[in-house]
DNA sequence: GTTAATGCAAATGTTTTGCAGTATA
DNA sequence: TATACTGCAAAACATTTGCATTAAC
């Protein structure tokens, strides 16, 4: 409830401190993603939407991704696959771990990563905005359940 | 010279090996890729392709990229944009950093990465197949651009 | 009242797929 | 000769854009 209440006064605040308009679709929107647990995707993020505001349309959805993208409240990720990931910019620095069956996705810290950034910025004269380390495989589960496929097909 | 017969016959060796048939198209593109100097996008492999077989059609790049992958011949990329990219995975390990202004992609070395690989997966018990640093931003040339354009909007 | 933002529909760009014809093993 | 592979066309997705209407300031 707190939170809710603090994320909502916070998306307010950073739309009214510049010349954004503060409408329903991009509060909710905003909410959403504070809310949610992380990587949301577009298509994920505009269901959730739509059961609030059933006339929200994906398109809106987008633009306003590309808005909060640009005014940093959120982050995009680039996983294995065709889509985006979207996230809040405010949870603690962190990168991620899919898996490639099941889609299921860890976060973990990464402590070395910022000064990775660094160095190889300076490296190349690069001005570095975004450090994504994505790694992928089998979670437990899902190596568990192939081998049962495996073995059934042995049978 | 040596080396474009070296990667023929690997090839060839590969597809001999099983089931896959050695055709025109599939020995082409498997020669470009492991020429280029890496992270060729799907339709710069068609247009180079285009160049030595004009018949060949994008969707066969598509197909044979896929292969390719599953065949363990090639890495794909999730860079910050719309396709996917692909690099022989004959090379050394590397990571890469891109520029969001003109599409620049520069290699950097990462040996701590085959670690974090190790700590992640027996922390999360995942089988991690890959891994990705990507670094995106603004390289030293696109810096200087966008500064001169700054300065002429303001005259 | 201005003008930024939305909804809708259509366009764009990337990747996949069905199918009939072709070429490899 | 059997069938894997290709080319072509169309479909399937994700994302963007033009434009008339709506709503925030």
């Amino acid at each position: 409830m707190a939170k809710k209440h603090k994320t909502g006064v916070k998306s307010r605040e950073i739309l009214n401190s510049s010349s954004w308009r503060a409408t329903a679709q991009r509060t909710l929107l905003l909410e959403l993603i504070h809310q949610s647990d992380g990587h949301l995707d577009a298509c994920e993020l505009y269901q959730r939407a739509r059961e609030r505001q059933a006339r929200i349309n994906l398109s809106t959805v987008y633009r306003n991704l590309q808005l909060f993208k640009k005014l940093g409240l959120v982050n995009e990720y680039h996983f294995a696959e065709e889509h985006h990931h979207y996230e809040s910019r405010s949870v603690r620095e962190h990168q991620h771990l899919i898996c490639l069956n099941c889609g299921k996705v860890m976060e973990f810290a990464c402590p070395s990563s910022q000064k990775m950034k660094a160095d190889i910025g300076k490296r190349y004269d690069f001005d570095i905005s975004t450090v994504e380390v994505n790694m992928a495989g089998l979670c437990s589960s899902c190596r568990m359940e192939k081998r049962n496929d495996a073995d059934k097909r042995r049978i």
